[in-house]
DNA sequence: TAGATTGTTAATCGATTAACAATC
DNA sequence: TAGATTGTTAATCGATTAACAATC
């Protein structure tokens, strides 16, 4: 295997390929690394160093192909592919992030939802279905899931984690507010904790008083 | 000034937090960083290291207290003290964090929420009123506000936030997938890009494939 | 007191920044 | 060709881990 690219680049793919939009809706063509960072507010060496583990996107002289690159870590992202999505839990949160059309943009589908409240059996959000949970097993079976949205309290997430891998779902998008320990299988697990991030708001806040 | 605690130490506390209140909920009195750290999955050095930056909660030959050190943790992480919050924005998101109970528990009170929809005029989510834009100068005038979270399309945050900043809100808790760029202000920004969070597990589902 | 475990200093590791030769 | 800017190596900085003396 190639060597292990840090999740600390990973983490600035994201806002690069943003940034690289904005570009393109801009209507720039090229651009030098150091152009670059100084709308971005980091140093050209990173921004030349995180590229460069992928790849010489650039040119010497000329700097980068807006375009080509945009492209570039769009694929690097996996964005060139669909991935459906399914949410586990059609509370408002869950609700929310159906809501969310932006993702689709992205190539992330929103195919269903799940939950165990009766009330919302044969009800939709924006025309996803919402199935009840025991539906969930033969659903996987038929369709193809590529990540499932985990929007539940956190005493069933762990449960419901397990049974996710069970039915051969490859990756979390872990809403709950809980470590979900899956080290022994090959799932992949992205965590957003909100209220870590409110917590370390509220820590900024009292700081800076 | 004391030295500056790193984002790093800080980002981590919020899930010593939560270990130490589930450690509580199971009745345990103490706790070394040894078994802390076999619980957590982080060394046991990391974690001394991380308490130390705030003060020595621990004791040689008995380990932490674990109620002593909730507790701590809970002040430095300004939990002691209640943060009023308003949604600005009252689509799905807006909603969706609204209606997030569990923030509450922290300290963490939703008390309005604004939009531009004439439709949502003098409606509530959960007896939290919605009120229209216009209103918010004078509301901000009159009541205690510490923290305003921002669900707006990326089109209009920046110039939101900005305004925000002048009705003299000290924090903001942005869910506009796009950078404020206030860093004229004193106004501490806490990010929460979830397509970026969405992208970087896209990127390891390829990579783990 | 002896054993346990912290607080803290020192060593290591990894990530960021600087520098510059390669090259368009 | 000369100027610009990359790709990449070297230097620096900061964060993590290891080690151990202090002490409960």
């Amino acid at each position: 295997m190639e060597k292990e690219i840090s999740q600390a680049v990973i983490r600035r793919m994201p806002r690069y390929y943003r940034y690289l939009g904005e570009l393109l809706e801009e209507g720039v063509e090229r651009i030098s690394s150091s152009d670059l960072s100084n709308r971005m507010k980091v140093t050209a060496s990173q921004i030349r160093q995180d590229l460069n583990n992928f790849g010489g996107f650039g040119q010497q002289g000329y700097g980068y192909n807006v375009q080509f690159l945009y492209d570039e870590i769009g694929k690097i992202l996996g964005l060139d592919k669909t991935h459906n999505i399914i949410v586990i839990g059609a509370g408002n949160l869950g609700q929310a992030i159906t809501n969310y059309v932006k993702f689709e943009k992205f190539g992330f589908i929103m195919t269903a939802l799940f939950d165990v409240n009766p009330k919302l059996k044969g009800r939709d959000v924006r025309g996803i279905p919402i199935y009840m949970m025991d539906e969930l097993e033969d659903y996987c079976a038929r369709e193809k899931v590529d990540i499932a949205a985990l929007t539940l309290p956190k005493e069933k997430a762990e449960e419901m984690a397990r049974l996710l891998v069970d039915l051969g779902i490859h990756a979390i998008w872990n809403f709950a507010h809980v470590d979900l320990d899956l080290r022994d299988s090959q799932v992949v697990v992205e965590n957003v904790h909100l209220s870590d991030s409110l917590m370390q708001l509220s820590y900024n806040i009292v700081k800076n008083q």
